[in-house]
RNA sequence: GCCGGAGUGGUGAAAUUGGUAUACACGAGGGAUUCAAAAUCCCUUGCACGAAAGUGCGUGCCGGUUCGAGUCCGGCCUCCGGUACCA
């Protein structure tokens, strides 16, 4: 054994140890309980970045510690390979999409081998490649058949300049990124999945999901936004097509004082013939981009249409407006507006001074002012000024008007969702082309399986403006599978969220010759899935959707993909900037800074040593190219070894929580890794002796001692595995290590004994965590096992074992002294030796003692 | 705007179910070793007052429940994630 520890001579050694052994390949084996264990494919954006690092070590420890725990365990990894930032590359670089992706992939996959991470890599998935999208492209031609995909128009963002759809994050202030023009909506046909026909489904199923934490299940469910309400036609004054609205609240009916339309409604540009204000104010809509935040961020306004809509309850005329907020594409592209009772309709009415009515009063005497501000309570109301609606309480309201409005026969009782249909249909080149043939005379054709996959072309110049496969009518011409006769190939590709729908299902059945076969119910579902918060919603509800899809297509056949879920926190770092007049924000990187602090260690001031110049820390920000604060874990792996920084990567904080990067707590980690190492080197005589005393050993106090510290310890790092909370085993690791740092076993058996157990257990509870360094010290231990499948350790109960117990006193709640006593101490001799301490005593004085509160081996609190 | 989180020393954080707030680290200060440096080791370190013993204060802010609140309840503030074509 080497005296020094040298992580990059060790780490080498070790991974070639796993790869001829092919140590993390498995194979389904029904004797033996599967724990799938999954991280979230990362997009190959060329470098391995601290968010992938952090997901993928937490991935890691908890596949390690479950085989130790005795579980078969799959652990995969591929490549999310079709996506945007390909294409902006190929502009910038001038290399094909595919070149440049294959680069990267190349590229991270070592990366990530150097991280020692356990994949299976003979499971690898590429999503780009036909071998995996051909099969997405077979069950989408399925669910065409199903009719759960379908084409319908929808709205997008379209750059007038470039003559191209954006995204919205290449919409900045309403403008196209590159072009810089006004960034317009345009409606277009495009593909759909029917999610909302399984909207409740995924909804009802979040109850069973015991392994996904609150705040996510909340997400989705306020996302899948299931109402109950009303569906209402409000006949127009002059006739003509009845206005149809959705409501939650039927009970505010009486209150609606005027109506909305969107500007592409059908009422709006027929007003718009012939009143040039009208059509002003539809092409004024038009502007701007389809986000929601854009959306709801705009100022809200509209126009009269000059219609009068007829309320069908009171019979009153009300005004029909069109107004930028209502949106053709969800729901009826109309509403009911109830100021009196609506913040958003209230804020509307004043700023054009249109009526506001109070329909709903407290049911108490309690007074409001619906002028000043709208009142939107459900609870403990009274519905007023309702004509023979009046004196009702929101149920009876809902239920009553409802009879009502469905016995005239202009509305039903419905279930409305926010929840859209998928929208899957990309206008661009670097993506899975979607397998459909417009053909003039049968309509949309589904590509037929003998002629899967279409192929995306790989070998093309890309630049940028127009998709190649739109471009090339060599590719767009073919014929139509029913009547043979020339026909039009699709050129939209798929949304990459299809590809990362099913990839974990994928990983179950390599080279399978269908989209799955039946290894796959081995496997499945995945035991923990494990990836960033900021998933939440899209990806997790398309997954949980296709997985669904997938179980009535017959190919998998349990209920959801994955029982647990861990969300973790992004990686954050330091960064500072100097602002000037004439270059506007400039980023420096954090190396280049130095930070001066006070004495206690607070930042007061940071220089840029390039110049001596002031610059300005931001403090914790997310790590982005943009602000120069990258931390690139391949520079931390080349200085420290990647056990550092998985060591230092899980320590810093718990897995959910922000983490935020500092060069100086990693040189700490390393710093204990040696530590370790020396720990071991000094004790190697002794750890490689027979480990044959396993009973009838004396323990000396001091020993007694330590072994009770290593078992406590152990129990704490028992119970933080399997909540996960990695950062606290490693800070129990280093209390077992400074317990043992200064504990001399001598020639004495028993004490040797002691301190082979105590290295034994933390070695093997640290060997998720920093798998190479633990190798390499468990060949000194002769235990004749694999460390990778040594058994977790066991708690022995017998070294718990105490006589006595410290109790913190408390009188009156505040901390005024302790006391030891016997484990079995009544409450009687507790009260004895309380009133015996003489600094106890002094704060209880000649008081009466009111009450004793005593929590058994913890405190007494006395309260006078 | 809406939905979901988070906020504890100089810093990252810990605190099992309402029971001794600050474990474990980093940083800072002091010391040892060294020709010197690196590395390593030891001590101190929540804030205020105090020579000390000690006393008071302290988990974003305001209020409440309780013998006892970082933890539970009500109301705010700030920051972060998502917001349907970034992944």
């Amino acid at each position: 054994m080497d005296e020094r520890y040298d992580p990059q001579v060790i780490e080498q050694q070790v991974q070639d140890y796993w790869l001829q052994n092919h140590s993390f390949e498995v194979t389904e084996d029904p004797t033996r309980e599967k724990f799938y264990c999954l991280s979230m494919l990362p997009y190959p954006s060329g470098h391995l970045h601290m968010g992938h690092v952090r997901n993928y070590t937490i991935g890691d420890v908890m596949s390690r510690y479950q085989r130790m725990c005795g579980r078969n365990v799959l652990q995969p990894m591929g490549w999310d390979a079709f996506g945007l930032p390909a294409e902006n590359a190929a502009i910038q670089r001038k290399v094909p999409p595919s070149e440049w992706t294959y680069q990267n992939i190349e590229h991270m996959r070592g990366q990530l081998k150097r991280m020692g991470f356990a994949y299976d890599w003979t499971r690898e998935v590429t999503t780009c490649r036909p071998e995996y999208y051909q099969w997405e492209q077979w069950f989408f031609t399925r669910l065409l058949k199903k009719g759960l995909a379908y084409r319908k128009n929808a709205v997008v963002n379209w750059d007038p300049v470039d003559q191209t759809v954006l995204a919205n994050e290449q919409v900045v202030d309403g403008k196209g990124w590159r072009s810089g023009a006004q960034v317009e909506k345009r409606e277009i046909p495009q593909w759909f999945i029917r999610i909302t026909a399984y909207a409740d489904e995924l909804l009802e199923e979040l109850d069973q999901l015991d392994g996904w934490s609150d705040s996510v299940k909340t997400m989705q469910r306020n996302w899948i936004g299931r109402s109950v309400g009303l569906e209402v036609d409000f006949a127009l004054a002059d006739g003509g097509d009845p206005l149809r609205i959705f409501t939650t609240r039927p009970d505010t009916l009486f209150g609606v004082t005027f109506m909305a339309v969107a500007a592409d409604h059908p009422l709006a540009r027929e007003a718009a013939e012939g009143n040039t204000a009208i059509a002003d104010f539809l092409e004024q809509c038009r502007a701007g981009g389809i986000s929601e935040v854009d959306l709801e961020a705009m100022e809200k306004n509209g126009l009269p249409l000059g219609v009068n809509a007829v309320n069908p309850l009171s019979g009153e005329h009300i005004p029909v407006w069109v107004a930028n907020f209502v949106l053709m594409g969800y729901g009826t592209g109309a509403i009911m507006a109830v100021p009196g009772h609506d913040e958003r309709d209230h804020a509307f009415a004043q700023s054009y001074g249109l009526p506001i009515q109070q329909v709903i009063a407290p049911a108490d005497d309690r007074e409001i002012d619906v002028m000043t501000a709208a009142w939107v309570d459900k609870q403990n109301i009274m519905t007023v000024n309702s004509g023979t609606f009046s004196g009702l309480d929101y149920d009876t309201a809902f239920e009553r008007i409802a009879d009502h409005v469905e016995a005239l026969g202009i509305g039903r009782r419905q279930v409305n969702y926010r929840l859209r249909d998928w929208g899957v249909s990309r206008q661009r080149y670097w993506g899975c082309p979607i397998p459909v043939v417009h053909c003039e005379h049968c309509g949309d054709v589904p590509v037929p399986d003998d002629q899967l996959p279409v192929l995306l072309p790989e070998d093309v110049t890309f630049m940028g403006v127009q998709s190649p496969i739109k471009a090339d009518p060599q590719w767009r011409q073919t014929a139509c599978p029913q009547c043979e006769r020339p026909a039009e190939r699709e050129t939209d590709t798929f949304d990459t969220f299809v590809e990362s729908s099913w990839y974990y299902a994928r990983y179950c059945t390599p080279g399978a010759d269908a989209m799955l076969d039946e290894r796959a119910d081995y496997w499945l579902p995945v035991d923990h899935y494990i990836g960033g918060i900021e998933h939440a919603v899209m990806h997790l509800l398309y997954f949980r959707f296709w997985h669904k899809l997938m179980r009535d297509a017959g190919i998998v056949s349990s209920d959801e993909p994955a029982t647990k879920l861990l969300c973790q926190g992004m990686v954050l770092a330091e960064a500072y900037y100097q602002d000037s007049t004439e270059s506007g924000r400039t980023w420096i990187p954090p190396d280049e800074v130095r930070v001066e602090r006070d004495d206690k260690g607070k930042t007061i001031s940071a220089v840029w040593l390039h110049d001596g110049t002031m610059v300005n820390p931001t403090g914790w920000t997310t790590m982005s190219k943009s602000k120069n604060n990258g931390v690139d874990p391949q520079d931390m792996v080349d200085r420290y070894g990647a056990d550092t920084v998985r060591l230092f990567t899980m320590f810093a904080s718990p897995p959910d929580h922000t983490l935020e990067w500092n060069d100086d707590a990693v040189a700490g980690s390393l710093r204990f890794l040696r530590r370790l190492w020396a720990l071991v080197y000094r004790h190697q005589s002794c750890l490689s002796g027979a480990n044959d005393l396993t009973h009838a050993l004396e323990w000396d106090d001091e020993t007694r001692e330590m072994r009770r510290l290593v078992h406590t310890v152990l129990q704490r790092i028992n119970r933080d595995m399997t909540r996960n909370q990695f950062n606290t085993v490693i800070a129990a690791s280093m209390e077992l290590f400074n317990g043992l740092d200064q504990f001399e076993p001598g020639e004495d058996p028993a004490r040797q004994f002691a301190l082979r157990e105590a290295i034994d257990i933390l070695i093997r509870v640290l060997s998720p965590v920093v798998p190479h360094i633990a190798h390499s010290l468990w060949q000194l231990m002769n235990s004749g096992v694999e460390l990778l499948d040594a058994s977790w350790p066991e708690v022995d109960i017998a070294a718990l074992q105490t006589s006595s117990c410290k109790l913190a006193v408390q009188v009156n709640g505040k901390l005024r002294g302790q006391i030891e006593v016997a484990m079995d101490a009544d409450e009687l001799q507790i009260r004895e030796q309380v009133l015996a301490n003489e600094k106890i005593g002094r704060h209880i004085g000649e008081s009466k003692i009111k009450r004793f509160i005593v929590v058994p081996q913890k405190l007494v609190n006395v309260v006078i």
